[in-house]
DNA sequence: CCTTACACGTGAAGC
DNA sequence: TGCTTCACGTGTAAG
């Protein structure tokens, strides 16, 4: 992290610059420690755009020259924890203050007033030996914000694993711990589909840690009950399972390049400038303090900067420490690996934000089609958990086991249901054949009291003798046995017609009995006369009827 | 492309020996154009080690040697194909060789037999307007191999879009068409599970376009038919969707570099020592031969390199190609803009190289992550195929339709089935109700020519009144009214027995007929004598038995 | 350690 | 063109 105290101007420019377009902040000061222990402004710029006033004052210069006033102060390193100088003399890699802490420990009112007028919410101070540098963001930060500067200024740290923040030896106060009001576990948001635009909440808690140069709120509200944020509120409590913030962290980082390849290609023009550039300016500073004491009160733990400044930078320039006694000719050459420091540097924030710009393209029809996935695959996993509970409860719960058993379910319940309509209707075939007359019989109630019906049955297809159904229904008070027994007698005298089988019902009312009956008879001959036959049984039957 | 023919010594050289590992070929040469029509070694290098030996001779200066009596040569332009000078001659920016061809077209006994003895099986020739490259392989090219070199040298081509490597204004033979035996459709495989292990065709076809050091045989068997090829066909074969293809591709290039540190350490120190190298050496080798005019036979397409050198290094580098008519004292800068392309040329690659080391790590791990994951994932594919084909033809066969169609025809299928079983269930309560009569008549045809038999029916709970079923089957010759009407006189005149429904059937045989009859009585009183009635009864209807 | 399962974001293709 | 669906490779967790 000294490095960037050990650059050339123009290098130095440009690497802020890129360091400051790479965390989207406001603004950016480089305090270089000086031997009478206190600490002045070496570098450092103001970014305008990034915190627009909403009162549309057209003088953009109240907070420029509040930042000049700022940045020409000179801080006495003291023993209290004032920024800037607190990170500084307690060896903080990282420390970080929000609203009313850094206007409290601001130092002067300059500062504070800068603060202010810039809308700066957030401010780090990353302290080395060299100096402090101070980050100011116009937006809340975040609790990756401390992983992403110990990415860039330690990348050898997070070559490898991805480790969590906490596990850095960084002894600063946790940031913006976001009380989470949910303890449920993510239960897949069991609500009906929500119709998502792109300025629900869902959109603006996924930018939520992003340095946004827009004026979109970037706040969640806290206390939003409504069910559109249960959705997502897996992905914004710190009591989530680490891998969804992790994942959803890695790809939206920086999402405020506007295009990858204009910024490559001025990324490129400037750093072949800073390799073109004579070497006139090499000397437009006196080089860094070399002290090895420690600042005072904090003597035992210097060593931690050692750790984490052993960079492959470092470990593979031999000579660099130990050349600045002799300062005869070698000036240029030094000069020379100076550039190539502060090169490398740019190098490494380059490479990684082109590799940035190139596995991650978030634009607005990205994060659309992130969400609308999302929804895709929760409406899936909606169907999946309805399907499940459809099944029989002691089969497996996995995706594939319910794909499975539906389908064998589903095929056993097709062919069951198959076997059940056949017998079904076959049942119902010959329980019509018998309940037909039932039906015959209950729609033959008339009201007349006596009731004599002739239909010909369709399988008497035979010319020699057709078969006939006689239904007699008869409301009487006499025992049923009368109407049967005078209709069989007349059946009896009756030789051309037999009788085949028969069907008595009574069915009694409170108030009076319907004997209703049913005969299959065979009539042997054509020339039957029907009506004549059915009038004769209506005579016999007729004075039984009340 | 012709940048690498511009550098000074030993950024070229690093640069050479990055390309090489990049690429993993074996050797790799500069074949520069000299006005004399003729080209010669500019500058190039063999790695002994990319293809062991099968014979264990200890000697490993036959390769060298025949490399150093390939590479003293000079190569006179003639009007044929020969290697190398077609690729310079023709303007073509790739040109591909394998086996045979390459012999055949070798253009003298040393070149012929080095790529014998280093074991060459392709050889990659890319023209530029200073000359020719020259790399070759010990293993058998792909397909995008061609893309890859594309890739290195007009990167910004693939900046965005993953254009395919047919599209490229590249005149040369498609390499390696590889003939395909299956026309057929990615048919999702359709064969049931199979178990995967790490040398199973499909690794080894995952890696079969990587630059591998070890021996392990990089050619598919071309007309393997086992089952297990089918599932990763789609995969190498040419009429795959391309997409597929791209994703598999784009996952698992540069698989062999081993350490990603060490590698990213040691090319941090080459570029340093690039860098901070004096300027000493910056007029060893004239500064190359500004010919404008193209090469002969090919003048009308020659603006084919310009529109892909067009790259961002060239963009932003004004004053660089017309500096060259003052030779005065800005000669120590125009090296130093020189290395600037040397150094921008091994920052396109390193960056890119170190993107897909920490993009991904196909480790042998991931690979079998990989192959599992799609295992998984066909599987569910044929569960959905199978349960997609079980729903009604009609629907939709998305996924999720098909789940929710599955889901509302399970839940009809369910509630089909309950109802028929509750339906089935009355009904063949019903039917055995009646059955039970059938069979009972069934089975109660004694030998004896009357059976009468009383049974009580089960709803007659109430101590007044019981309801039998009086059951009688008659063999007679007599028509069955006269067992009717006898029985019907019976009981009216038994007064404590009323008649409530009757059924009656006559079955006719040859020999007799039989007649049954039901009747459903209901007997008042509690002191019944069952028994004396049925006797009462058999012998009302005795006489008339046959 | 290895296996299995799942969610994620992304690119491609169809509509 | 925008929207939807899909397959892919990867990270992560549980067993």
């Amino acid at each position: 992290m000294d490095s960037v105290f050990l650059l050339d101007e123009i290098p130095r420019a440009n690497f802020l610059r890129l360091l400051m377009r790479s965390f989207g902040c406001s603004y950016l000061c480089l305090w270089s420690y000086h031997p009478s222990s206190c600490l002045h402004f070496l570098d450092g710029l103001y970014n305008e755009e990034n915190n627009q006033p909403s009162t549309s004052s057209a003088t953009p210069s109240l907070a420029c020259t509040l930042f000049h006033a700022y940045r020409t102060s000179i801080f006495i390193l003291l023993e209290d924890d004032h920024v800037p100088g607190h990170a500084f003399r307690n060896n903080l890699p990282y420390f970080e203050l929000q609203g009313q802490d850094l206007l409290r420990l601001a130092s002067n009112e300059p500062q504070r007033e800068f603060y202010q007028e810039a809308r700066i919410k957030t401010a780090i101070f990353m302290g080395c030996k060299s100096g402090e540098i101070e980050l100011g963001l116009s937006n809340v930060s975040q609790v990756n914000m401390k992983m992403e500067m110990m990415k860039t200024w330690f990348p050898e740290e997070f070559s490898r694993q991805s480790t969590h923040a906490d596990q850095l030896p960084v002894p600063s106060s946790s940031p913006s711990p976001r009380p989470g009001n949910d303890q449920n576990p993510p239960s897949s948001s069991s609500s009906s589909l929500i119709s998502l635009s792109m300025d629900s909440p869902e959109y603006s808690s996924l930018l939520f840690n992003i340095p946004i140069t827009t004026t979109t709120t970037s706040q969640i509200p806290e206390a939003q009950h409504t069910t559109t944020t249960d959705i997502l509120q897996p992905l914004i409590t710190p009591t989530l399972p680490h891998h969804q913030a992790m994942q959803a962290f890695a790809r939206l980082r920086n999402i405020q390049f506007p295009s990858p390849e204009i910024e490559i290609a001025a990324m490129t023009r400037a750093m072949l400038a800073v390799l073109s550039s004579p070497s006139s300016s090499s000397s437009s500073h006196q080089p860094p303090p070399q002290f090895n004491t420690p600042p005072p009160a904090a003597p035992a733990d210097q060593n931690r900067f050692i750790n984490p400044k052993a960079s492959v930078f470092k470990k593979y320039m031999p000579g660099l420490a130990p050349s600045n006694t002799q300062i005869n000719a070698h000036l240029s050459r030094q000069s020379m690996l100076k550039r190539s420091i502060s090169f490398f540097q740019n190098l490494n924030i380059f490479m990684r934000t082109r590799q940035r710009f190139q596995e991650t393209r978030p634009t607005t029809t990205q994060l659309h089609h992130m969400m609308s996935e999302r929804k895709r695959r929760e409406k899936l996993n909606e169907s999946f958990n309805a399907l499940r509970s459809l099944l029989p409860p002691g089969t497996k719960k996995d995706k594939a086991s319910v794909l499975t058993i539906t389908k064998e379910c589903l095929s056993s319940l097709q062919a069951q249901v198959a076997e059940l309509t056949k017998r079904n209707q076959q049942l119902e075939a010959q329980v019509l054949k018998e309940g037909s007359h039932e039906e015959a019989i209950a729609g033959g109630s008339s009201n007349e009291r006596v009731d004599v019906r002739v239909s010909h049955v369709s399988e008497s297809t035979s010319e020699e003798s057709q078969f006939i159904d006689l239904q007699v229904n008869l409301r009487t008070q006499r025992p049923a046995e009368d109407m049967l027994i005078r209709i069989l007698e007349f059946l009896k005298q009756a030789n051309t017609v037999s009788l085949l089988s028969m069907e008595a019902n009574t069915h009694i009312t409170e108030s009076s009995s319907t004997a209703r009956l049913i005969l299959r008879l065979r009539v042997e001959g054509s020339d039957w006369d029907e009506s004549a036959f059915q009038e004769a049984v209506r005579r016999v039957v007729d004075d039984l009827a009340q």
